[in-house]
RNA sequence: GCCGGCGUAGCUCACUCGGUAGAGCAGCUGAUUCGUAAUCAGCAGGUAGGCGGUUCAAAUCCGCCCGCCGGCUCCA
């Protein structure tokens, strides 16, 4: 007799040794035509795996989030199986499930996307068979008999142990793999083919170049539209795009990598920073700024020349090396230097927005997101073993009111102490203890990387999600036990003694460059009124009221609006065209209604538009939307009339 | 850096087999003076990313270089 606990806690006996379907089959027909894989005692196996002792078992359908990698896991096998069926001499190394669906590395001749077609025709031919899939174990000896032309494989297979062997079969087709994986292959109702891209073989460039296929699959065709769309929604909004069109920002060949910004570009920019800067004055920061090339002598104590020195940009002047910053934390540290200091003053918070200059490898540029120059908002806090605490608590208030501010929502993760590393258990003993008390004492969970640390300390880094439901890292809160001790910094405290102070790096924003990148895809370009490079677009309607509307003009630049006057001899329409697809949000057109009544019509980016507001009042709702940082504007649920 | 793709006017794109480039928008000029998403006409604009090669002839074919895009972290 087998008992078989389910996850309510109901019991199910069984005479004969059950299959995951047969306890699927006892609870109704229904989930068993549904059921895809099992959780037996919390491993997840396949549907058919005999339950051979009494067990907990949790049936897995399309519902459970578990189910999809199943899925996915099985999709990679039906393309490998249909590569093979079409390139006769492929050779198959690894095919793994990632975030958005599945690869599979192979050894082949270079396709391009134009062959996904015929592959995707020939995965269809096997989906619809539905072909059984089945689990066999094998010996070492008979799975290397089984390869032996397959180089990849029995490389793999040699660092397998014995008896951990398994293989699994659709058809004709027969591969190395863990599972678990779906019951027949026309479970896969919905998949798509990627990209290709070269990959190498254990991601080494001495080894084979291997073609990586992608693909995703899901269980419902409507699944894998939305997945497309999602896709197409990202790319409309990508950051590059939408800042050449708004006239943000561009590049050029002549410093590749590194952004030119235009006076819109800077205008969000300033916007963005004076935000930065109140909120740092209100938590207790002073800011500094220290020079972008230091010399030699800075970065061999620093350590970054010998570890660093491939990606800084190096010039030798007076027969002396220079390197321009790569980071601002020697230079932070040498102003920390510069003169005593009391634990009275602890902690100093010295933020400093720096412009570091890091020379990426050119195929890993990407728009605002990965640059070779970029400033960050760093700030560097020294302080006693037991302000670590209310330190690292304040780092995450701060973080989180500034995210808050931008509509964004985070996730904290805590990186501890990895095998490579500096310093005493003690010492990481009492940081680790710091950053998570903190944690704690903040409230919200957070996930723990162990090991995932710096070298120099343990981390906390903060994942954003923008409106796409993509993450991002942006903050990081880092202790450091390295610098403070290379640069010899020390305070005197209350027993007259010198003691070395604890030192955390910290960014909210991280990159500049990127955040903007990120907020200009999180917002669509449709930025809220306090941050927008344009706020108000200004269209007279013929060119008499061109002296009219500058005055107007006048008026909001005096109340800190930022406003633009289009006074083209160009159709009133055409210039409301303009105004909106550049994403000004408030676009005020100015006639003789207007000039008489000393009112206003405003249209917002929605396209609502509201006749007869008188000006005051116009001002007064706006400088309080800006004032306020509101994402949305507040004008038309004031009252006092929708036309 | 490596692999794949791409590079034609400021932007978006076209140019069947190799026969030395064309449109819309933007720009300029003129007319139009307009009430909530593109008024009309004319003009001007390109050493086809750069260099080299093949050819009677290259945007087109080949090579090298530069830049951009995707990937190179997910490991049966």
């Amino acid at each position: 007799m087998i008992h078989v606990t389910l996850p309510d806690g109901n019991k199910k006996a069984f005479e004969a040794v059950p299959t995951g379907k047969d306890v699927a089959l006892r609870i109704s027909e229904g989930l068993a035509r549904n059921v895809v894989a099992m959780e037996l005692d919390g491993t997840l196996v396949d549907l058919d795996t005999k339950i051979e002792t009494d067990a907990a078992v949790r049936l897995i359908t399309p519902k459970d989030p578990e189910a999809l990698d199943v899925l996915r896991h099985t999709a990679a096998h039906v393309m490998a199986q249909a590569i093979l069926r079409i390139y006769k001499d492929a050779k198959l190394t690894i095919g793994p499930v990632v975030e958005d669906g599945f690869y599979y590395d192979i050894d082949m001749a270079a396709i391009s996307e134009d062959d996904f077609k015929k592959i995707e025709e020939e995965m269809r031919r096997i989906v619809k068979a539905r072909l059984p899939i089945q689990r066999r174990e094998v010996p070492k000896a008979e799975a290397m008999a089984f390869y032996q032309n397959e180089p990849y494989k029995r490389e793999m297979i040699s660092e397998l142990a014995d008896g951990t062997i398994s293989f699994y079969e659709q058809g004709e087709f027969t591969d190395l793999c863990r599972g678990p994986h779906l019951p027949n292959t026309g479970f896969i109702k919905a998949f798509k083919l990627m990209k290709v891209s070269g990959a190498y073989w254990r991601a080494d460039q001495s080894k084979a170049q291997l073609q990586r296929i992608y693909g995703t699959a899901f269980f419902d065709k409507k699944d894998l539209k939305d997945y497309l769309q999602f896709i197409e929604e990202a790319k409309k909004r990508n950051h590059r795009k939408i800042g050449a069109a708004m006239g943000l920002f561009s590049f050029h060949e002549e410093a590749p990598g590194m952004p030119f910004f235009h006076p819109k570009g800077m205008v969000l920019w300033n916007n963005l920073l004076a935000y930065w800067r109140a909120e740092h004055r209100r938590a207790g920061y002073v800011e500094t700024k220290t020079p972008m090339m230091l010399n030699r002598s800075l970065w061999e104590r620093s350590g970054h020349w010998e570890n660093y020195r491939e990606n800084m940009y190096t010039s030798r002047i007076d027969d002396v090396d220079y390197a321009i910053k790569p980071m601002n934390c020697p230079g932070g540290m040498l102003l920390f230097g510069s003169r005593p200091h009391s634990y009275k003053e602890l902690p100093i918070r010295a933020a400093e927005i720096g412009l570091v200059h890091r020379h990426e490898l050119s195929g890993v540029l990407n728009g605002l997101f990965r640059v070779r120059a970029f400033h960050q908002d760093d700030a560097h806090i020294f302080m006693t073993p037991e302000q670590i605490e209310p330190e690292i608590l304040g780092v995450l208030r701060l973080v989180d009111r500034v995210y808050s501010t931008f509509g964004l929502s985070f996730h904290l993760e805590l990186s501890t102490r990895p095998e490579k590393s500096i310093g005493t258990d003690e010492q990481w003993d009492v940081a680790t203890r710091g950053l998570r008390s903190a944690l704690d004492s903040y409230g919200r969970a957070y996930k723990i990387n162990p090991g995932d640390g710096a070298f120099y300390g343990p981390k906390i880094d903060i994942h954003i999600k923008d409106a796409l439901g993509r993450t991002w890292q942006c903050g990081t809160v880092q202790l450091d036990l390295s610098l403070p001790e290379r640069f010899d910094l020390s305070y005197t405290g209350a027993d007259n003694e010198k003691h070395r102070p604890i030192m955390i790096h910290r960014v909210v924003f991280g990159s500049i460059e990127r955040f903007m990148g990120i907020l200009i895809e999180h917002f669509a370009g449709k930025f809220p009124l306090w941050m927008a490079p344009v706020q108000v677009a200004l269209l007279p309607i013929n060119d008499e009221l061109t002296t009219f509307t500058r005055s107007i003009q006048e008026t909001f630049e005096d109340a800190g609006l930022t406003v633009m006057v289009d006074d083209r001899t160009e159709s009133l329409n055409k210039k409301i065209r303009e105004a909106q697809l550049s994403y000004v949000p408030l676009i005020v057109t100015v006639g003789n209604k207007e000039k008489e009544s000393g009112t206003l019509s405003v249209r917002t980016l929605d396209g609502k538009v509201r006749y007869g507001i008188a000006k005051e009042r116009f001002l007064d709702v706006v400088r309080r939307d800006v004032q306020s940082r509101k994402q949305a504007l507040d004008l038309f649920d004031e009252e006092g009339g929708q036309d």
